[in-house]
DNA sequence: TATGAATGAGAATTCATTCAT
DNA sequence: AATGAATGAATTCTCATTCAT
């Protein structure tokens, strides 16, 4: 575990590395630690050398997935001030980069394999959740709150916008010749107008019936 | 796999359906075929009585549920002549209440298991989703034709949308308090408002130029 | 186990000629019951109306198969005044005549399956293979006898001489075109130069040193 | 699989005598992985380590003893020029001396579980026994060409004498008191008489001494 | 008599993990 | 630090056999 010379180092980093990928391409069940020795060049139980189990493994897996996920949300946050239509979007088209522009997978790691976790692991990581939630639904309550957005529960807008980005995994790559950039845009363009209020929106001057059913 | 008489048949509806919850609740690889039995009350050797293998135990679980989202689209798509909007919102509340309505779990068996599935069963069950993704974008299309939506790449919105819907399982019941019909509501609305189309909601005179990007 | 009516002794024989069928094909332990119902058309539980187990199904194929064996053994033999190469040969061509006329199999099932049988039946088998190879030497015995073999040992040889027949179902198919009386021709031919004594065959006027070794 | 210590080699081959052993003795079948891991004094799992599968440990004894027996068989044909008489015998005394010299059991692993390999492993050992059949074979051929033997199928009589010869497994210990010299002694009388044809065998007046043993 | 359902005893195999070198 | 060997627990699956209808 100690990992304390260099070499040691970029071993652990390898470790996690490959163990990452493995994950998001087989599951974390499906993946073994021969797996993972095999795809580093070296034997299974080395991997003893720098982390106490598999389930270590998928904890830091996803740490580093949900630290860089709070991280680029926090930095499209961090205009503060500025109009929540902007910091929205910013979250989505960062997010979406995160998602699609460096992984190539179609597996919800997060979704399937938060019950791996140890308790105390299990804990950290929907710590890290909440304060990604915490901040779409801030962005999402702020733009309420200063009119830009219709009045809704941001928690479920929260939530079905977080659906909408972390699920492009799975289609992603199926829909072929499509750039994250692409989605992007589509993403926004739906959540942005859907959200706009209808004040902004002068709009019909006959009340639109679609939503009632 | 006989299954002729009528306990025969009542046996192997049990274990599908207690097959299915468990898959739900633990995912297909931390279900072992003892828990299924044990949830119905009988030894593991007497599931193969009814089924292959467990792997059949899957497919006829995402079988069923594919079906059944299938049956509901294809219902919300049948009133062929009405409004693509009402079509549309349709298919979200049906399938919303499919999902959340009467599942209370926490796994998208759908996308992290497609690939347990033997190679003609996984494309049987891709054959079902893309007749309900089929339905889905022709009715996008639709509305495009028509006027009513805004021009929109329809797989991509198509995927957007159904990402939104399935994935309710995941956070739905953490939620909380929410009923699904609330649920819905909010969907449709994001949904609706996102892709109605300028033309049709006379609006803001100046664009908003927050989706240019 | 009664099988006293009519069709009762049908089926019976029908299990016990199947059941042998797959035996030989396939080896005592690769055959199922389902297996052997299957090819009789029925279920497999109703195997146990005729029979106690399967071990008892095996007992009853070899009884069968040495019955049979020891009986055109004893024909051979019973022409006891006649020629002991007579007798012989005519013991190999009906032995021969059994294991590849009628049987078209590749497994020695006596060979390897005799300890699969409880003891008390292993004894019963054994001792009709006993019956057999006494038949066997006494025939050689009696040609030693009367000058028509060589001084041999008469179990050694009738060992090798039961070999080579019963083997004869190893390699029979394999080899195609040749008829079951041409194997016995080349058999006889061999077994019968191979024992007839020096004297009766006026033969090399220097003896061959082939033998010593 | 790897075995790359001198240890590792060490159990592996202990392993593999063993499975032989209980192969021989028990058949493929019945003998089952934790019988040989407690003949090796280890846990069941543990053979994985140095072999794939249960079938691999048989192909691997089968091959061993394929080519030892092809081995002794080519060594035998080497002294090409010589007496096709003495070629045949000293194959048969050769095979002999494998096949109940150090081996003691009553199962012919191969006539029987052949089956049990894969087709790729089936086919490399029967690829060497159609070697050793070939060596056989060429031999008789050559005898009936030099007018040293009748002319008869020599496939036929191959295989008549490899049964001869590796059937010896089934009845040797059982005879007792023989040695594995008398065995062959007898067998090669017998082939060799056989098999001379009779213008080579004018016949001595004077009762060759050569037979007694 | 026939047979679907049930079962218990394995069997092969996998795998995370530990140990000794 | 590295790694082959070892292990124990678990898992899917098979099969002879019994039971109830």
């Amino acid at each position: 575990m100690a990992s304390r010379t260099i070499r040691g180092k970029v071993q652990k980093t390898m470790i996690l590395q490959r163990a990452g990928e493995l994950f998001w391409e087989k599951g974390y069940t499906h993946t073994t630690l021969r797996d993972i020795a095999r795809a580093c060049g070296f034997d299974a139980a080395n991997i003893y050398t720098h982390f106490k189990n598999k389930e270590r493994l998928l904890y830091e897996v996803l740490k580093e997935e949900m630290e860089q996920t709070l991280s680029v949300a926090r930095a499209a946050d961090d205009a503060k001030g500025s109009d929540p239509s902007k910091r929205l979007e910013s979250l989505v088209r960062n997010h979406i980069e995160l998602v699609v522009g460096s992984m190539k997978t179609y597996r919800l790691l997060f979704d399937s394999e938060l019950r791996s976790l140890t308790p105390a692991h299990r804990k950290r990581i929907i710590g890290l959740r909440d304060a990604y939630d915490g901040i779409l639904r801030g962005i999402i309550r702020s733009g309420i709150e200063r009119g830009n957005f219709k009045a809704m529960n941001e928690k479920v807008i929260g939530n079905i916008i977080a659906s909408m980005i972390v699920r492009t995994r799975i289609w992603f790559s199926s829909t072929g010749a499509l750039s994250s950039r692409e989605i992007a845009d589509s993403m926004c363009r739906l959540v942005l107008d859907g959200l706009r209020s209808k004040s902004k929106c002068p709009a019909p001057p006959r009340a639109d019936t679609v939503n009632s059913s």
